[in-house]
DNA sequence: CTTGACCCTGGACCCTGGTCAAGGGTCTAG
DNA sequence: CTAGACCCTTGACCAGGGTCCAGGGTCAAG
């Protein structure tokens, strides 16, 4: 299986830095990789879909501690599975929420594109009112 | 029309601290406001709604700089309505794509937490599958 | 009028999430 | 065997987004 890395391709294809890598090792969002006799860090494959999991979470919002406990939902097994149900169950919800928000604001906005057809002034545009609800 | 408040008051009700609501301001986010001849800063109600947007969108994982863009679409009028149309409708693209992506997110979430009911090894849960969809 | 709560400005400081550089090994093509 | 590209660690530095004084006015209640 010649699916390993070192971690300069890893972090090329993942489409960060060298030094996010490793930062992001220091920071527990990636396990330690083995090392080569010379120090050298060797990934598996699936590195790479790990890399790519945090991109997309951290662009949706996500802080890299929270990131953390995700990754760390899917990958422990056995103990205390109540536990990891229960925040799985919490960022779910989390998601959800976020999900109508944005929702709400994308609908603003369709409006504010919509009703604005170029010209003409669009101020009163609802995108204020559009996310006014009730805040959690 | 008794609705103008001062920074505390304001702060307190957006829940968030007074030096965010200067710095805000600083950074173009929120108008400058009235002052009393004391210099006082004194806020029309509508600041309120303005500052509940600001956490809102700061949630959904905008940045000061794009949530600045966002506030000035719905106040500006006339102006080169073509450009602010466009700013519009690329931020309509952003917020459609994050839900997407949010939406991929749930769904490998929710796969987790039914897969999981309580108890049994979660690990193979497919939460990093399910994000391993193309990035962009 | 005084006291306590509030407001002002300016500048220092903090955390997060990286990014860069120095100093020094490693590897591989020629 | 040597040049060039890669890798290591440690530690400094940076931007974004705040947060916290210090020093000094303001305002309302008593």
């Amino acid at each position: 299986m010649p699916h390993s890395l070192t971690i300069s391709p890893l972090a090329r294809q993942a489409g960060v830095g060298i030094d996010t890598v490793r930062y992001y090792e220091r920071m527990g969002l990636l396990p330690e990789p083995p090392r080569r006799a010379s120090g050298y860090r060797v990934y598996p494959a699936e590195t790479l879909q790990r890399l790519q999991f945090i991109r997309r979470a951290k662009n949706l919002g996500f802080s890299l501690e929270e990131i953390r406990e995700l990754l760390e939902l899917s990958h422990r097994s056995g103990d205390g599975v109540g536990a990891v149900k229960a925040t799985a169950a919490a960022k779910l919800k989390d998601v959800e929420e976020r999900i109508v928000e944005l929702e709400r604001m994308r609908d603003g906005l369709r409006q504010l594109v919509d009703a604005c057809p170029g010209h003409g002034a669009p101020q009163d545009c609802p995108i204020l009112g559009a996310l006014s609800g009730d805040s959690k």
